[in-house]
DNA sequence: CACGCGATTGAACGGCGGGTCAAGCTCGGG
DNA sequence: CCCGAGCTTGACCCGCCGTTCAATCGCGTG
């Protein structure tokens, strides 16, 4: 073969993975156009459809890929930090829409919220859904685990419904703030995912840090 | 002036409106055409257009429009139950999507989150959201103080605050409901809901009732 | 009973955008 | 240095709707 050796191809695609998954937080899956994701990857129209068999497939591809790269991203940060309440802080301070400054833009949440919408009808994107928020869940089931058997937290209830009731409020909580609600801002959403997880596990806030 | 009066004028504008509202419901946002809705509505295509400036401004108004018909249902439901427990119990049962076999079909909650995706870069949308959602915290807030009042709820947080938190949780856990999580069922929800708003406003819960 | 006006129809228009394709480019291997 | 396989292009096609509009209807009024 010529240029084309898999290396290349799989770059590619995630290319254009990225550029779909850049407009669509921008525009909103419903504005997403072919064009707008070949401009935004600097390549033509054709290229899109070159790699991708539809349009259709490309975004569903490209929003469980960019749910994915969060997940990554608060896996990595969360591992290395020493206590459970420690890793519980980050996981919600990188869960709260525009809070740290840090990979600014329109938020990822909007791409959960397009995940959503699409999930109502396409059973394959409700099973990618559900795999993507399964991990997350996990994710804070571990932490919610270390922190009992470390002494930190103490709780008689089930870590998963912990982790259940943590990550929905979450959600629940998330929706507002992203949505600019003027009643939920974000240092707001942050108190009150801690003071709950305070409360649900027993721990004591610490008199308000930066 | 003929037929015409403003009562059939104004009953022909509800009546698009709830055909649309249930055109949405059935096939999302993205999939719902005029013709869906002249046909759902028994009218032609043109009709819709000559009530309507255009579709964009019809499907705003569908959504807020089936959001309130929610909204006055549960109120006028909760109203008449004696206790704050109960009350809170019933604005509970009807916010967990499926749980009640009445008013059957897919869920307001797909309105919802239609709402929330089209609210992220639509301001009017969004204002209106955010009408919809306090008035419904408020609601609950209601509820809470009232509990609070009559002795059978305690608590030393701000009864909006709790309001905020029960709300969130809700939102949350209908996300995955809806969206048929198979660790989240419609029971599981009603039951996270209850025990965390047990675990709140310091009641105890009844040994499992149908 | 005829007139008129709002309500209603459905055919036609226009453009937007997804998908196709034939032609050119590029680079590595022979 | 030339060949060819894959990569890339952008013009084109075509169906799909949102929207417009001229024509028709039908009831209440004079």
């Amino acid at each position: 073969m010529a240029t084309g050796n898999a290396k290349a191809t799989k770059d590619r695609h995630r290319e254009i993975l990225d550029a779909a998954a850049r407009v669509i937080t921008e525009r909103g899956l419903a504005e997403t156009r072919i064009s707008d994701i070949a401009e935004q990857a600097g390549v033509s129209p054709g290229l899109i459809l070159y790699y991708f068999d539809s349009k259709d497939r490309l975004l569903a591809e490209a929003l469980t890929f960019a749910n994915d790269q969060f997940y990554l991203r608060t896996s990595r940060e969360t591992r290395r930090m020493a206590t459970a309440r420690d890793r519980l802080r980050r996981l919600v301070e990188l869960s709260v829409p525009g809070l740290l400054p840090e990979y600014g833009r329109l938020d990822e949440w909007a791409l959960w919220i397009e995940v959503w919408v699409r999930a109502l009808r396409d059973a394959d994107m409700a099973k990618d859904r559900e795999i993507l928020d399964e991990r997350w869940r996990a994710q804070l089931a571990d932490i919610i685990r270390s922190g009992v058997s470390s002494g930190e937290f103490s709780s008689d209830t089930d870590a998963d419904e912990l982790a259940l009731r943590i990550a929905s409020l979450i959600d629940g909580l998330a929706i507002q703030v992203v949505l600019n609600d003027s009643t939920v801002t974000p240092e707001r959403m942050f108190r009150t995912c801690m003071e709950v997880a305070a409360h649900e596990l027993g721990f004591e806030l610490e008199p308000a840090s930066a």
